[in-house]
DNA sequence: CGCGACAAAATTGTCAACAAAGCAGGGGTA
DNA sequence: TACCCCTGCTTTGTTGACAATTTTGTCGCG
């Protein structure tokens, strides 16, 4: 039985990265060396070195003689990882702000009015979207190189959380002005503001993530 | 020639972890994969492995088809670090601050005599054991997870960073009564206080190390 | 004397086969 | 019927050899 074909001469572990993020591989589900191996056309020693990659990302969880599965973080965990998020991203803003320029500037405002327009119209999706760029865009801007790794790691490990809670009904009504604070803070050059927003935007995630019920 | 013995039965990645960074490996020395398998009698596929998970946690860079080599961090990436340490280990004294229970707070009281005893001995690398220790049980105490695992990989990638600074001259000086004021903040349960008193250790070794003439 | 091409050595990347460890099902016994 | 051990199957762990690539050394030529 042959499964969905695979996009071709790309890394192994970025192809299951990739799967696990995209939820194509659920929590829990194994991840047998000989299937990935013929799944993505890869080595059996090419798929192993990955998995240990990936295990140390946190995405899979590994232990001996009985190989690899997708690591399920549970809710606890998902507010740990905002609570680090809080403090790293808060960082990046401050930073952000200073070293913002013009064209990045514009670049910002427009994912702001891009942000307001797919609220109104109700795209949920393409909402979360924009707000994931938006937080890289930020990363990426303040030039914080360590933060940004670290940031993309926690990502990966709670995007199925992040997804689950931009779903709520009601979520983005609550979320847009925080980033939209955000951004005005950082465009303004204020990196108190702006740290402040980003901190005020993420104690919301993860006040919203302990109401969850598991 | 045989190398320098290596306790036996340990796992390759941690005894490669361990001499790079007690510094039995220097910065960019080549990590030939025939060599570390002779040295530490192990595989060269389990070295290899090892090779991926050292590079994942940044202590290694490895490129294609060149091997590997102990990575040297610079001191623009030391500050970064610390920045980065600042935020994490303010949330976990804050935390610490919240959780900790009375046999802690006597472990902590105890090491703060500890590093007086050493600093007025001039025992400059006692004090800088007892340093790392301290961190560590604050991170420990705290029950951050998350926030423990990124500090305990970026301890090691900047552990030399933070030897030369502890061998500076009169710098005992100046970080003791900052780790005074963080224990007395913890022990008071004063989260506001421990946050505070971390942030401005980190603020005070983020400005020592911008001064180092590289 | 310097420089480029070529050859040899060293090193990493890949693969396939084998060994060892867990896991499931069946049959026997109390 | 419940329990335990034994056997066969699946999956991971390990090893060794081989291919591909980079680096080093050497030689001849301008």
């Amino acid at each position: 039985m042959t499964e969905s074909q695979v996009e071709l001469g790309k890394p192994v572990v970025v192809a299951i990265r990739e799967a696990i993020v995209h939820g194509d591989f659920v929590p829990n589900q194994r991840l047998v060396e000989a299937d990935l191996s013929a799944q993505f056309d890869a080595s059996r020693a090419n798929v192993r070195a990955a998995l240990i990659e990936l295990a140390n990302e946190g995405l899979v969880e590994r232990v001996q003689n009985r190989g690899a599965r997708v690591r399920a973080v549970s809710i606890e965990e998902a507010v740990e990882i905002s609570e680090v998020r809080m403090m790293l991203e808060s960082l990046c803003a401050a930073k952000a702000a200073e070293r913002i320029n013009d064209a990045e500037i514009k670049e910002l405002k427009a994912l702001g009015k891009a942000m307001r327009k797919a609220v109104a119209a109700g795209d949920v999706v393409g909402y979360s979207g924009l707000n994931q760029q938006l937080h890289r865009r930020v990363r990426e801007i303040s030039g914080q190189r360590t933060a940004e790794n670290l940031l993309e790691r926690l990502r990966a490990q709670s995007v199925r959380h992040q997804f689950r809670l931009a779903m709520r009904p009601g979520r983005p009504a609550v979320s847009m002005p925080e980033h939209l604070a955000i951004i005005d803070g950082i465009c303004a050059h204020d990196s108190v503001a702006a740290r402040g927003a980003m901190q005020a935007h993420l104690a919301s995630v993860i006040e919203a993530l302990r109401q969850t019920t598991p």
